[in-house]
DNA sequence: ATACAGATCGGT
DNA sequence: CCGATCTGTATA
């Protein structure tokens, strides 16, 4: 159980990607601290993939954080109303990141309920608290992850990874993207990655874990 | 100045 | 499947 440090973070998104996977995620704020283990990710590989919000080395002040150095949180608002976070990866000027799609909520379960649905974990479902953190806008609601945190380093003490153990290979599905369909042959690019047998993931692909057996 | 789509979610 | 809800982005 170690924090993330710079180096970590200084490679492919697609290795990142992987990389992530079984790590804790983990924000300290005013009203108290939560965590979650990342169980599903997704690479975004910059100028040349055209799910990327980099293709065609489209620099905006929304991309902007994407091109800078890895080990920053980009986070950007979708549909006016949920919030999607990343983790930039590669160097400088090559726009690559990791999107955070999914967490097995770990610590703060109360703060996460609270934020979540405005009641008390006891009060919740088990439906409820499988869907605190298995989706990409969710977690962010339940982290409180927002626009402020763009650009916000890693490598600092409110927003971090700790890495742990990663998942053995044969534990790890690899599948295409979610909602990505304007993107042409990028809808087919294998850049999606989740723990085999996490109940917390937000889109299961049954023909990919069969052809995993188990 | 205007138009429009989107790396989502929750309810029908 | 549909609507919510609004910013970033492109086009003119």
């Amino acid at each position: 159980m170690e924090k993330a440090g710079k180096d970590f973070y200084m490679k492919s998104a697609l290795e990142l990607a992987r990389a992530l996977l079984g790590c804790l995620l983990i924000h300290r704020t005013e009203d108290g601290i939560c965590a979650g283990k990342i169980v599903e990710t997704e690479a975004y590989m910059g100028t040349k993939d055209k799910a990327s919000h980099s293709y065609n080395n489209r620099r905006t002040k929304r991309t902007e954080t994407m091109f800078g150095p890895s080990g920053q949180a980009y986070v950007y608002l979708i549909y006016g109303m949920y919030h999607c976070m990343n983790i930039v990866a590669a160097e400088p000027d090559n726009p690559q990141a990791v999107l955070i799609r999914a967490l097995e909520p770990i610590d703060g379960l109360d703060l996460m309920a609270y934020r979540r649905y405005s009641k008390s974990l006891s009060d919740c479902s088990r439906k409820e608290l499988l869907n605190l953190t298995n989706g990409p806008g969710k977690l962010c609601q339940a982290m409180k992850i927002t626009i402020k945190n763009n650009g916000e380093s890693l490598t600092g003490n409110s927003l971090y990874i700790v890495k742990q153990g990663t998942p053995k290979a044969s534990d790890i599905i690899t599948t295409t993207r979610i909602n990505i369909a304007y993107a042409e042959e990028a809808v087919h690019f294998p850049y999606r990655f989740y723990i085999k047998n996490s109940p917390y993931v937000s889109v299961r692909d049954k023909a990919e874990e069969l052809k995993a057996g188990r």
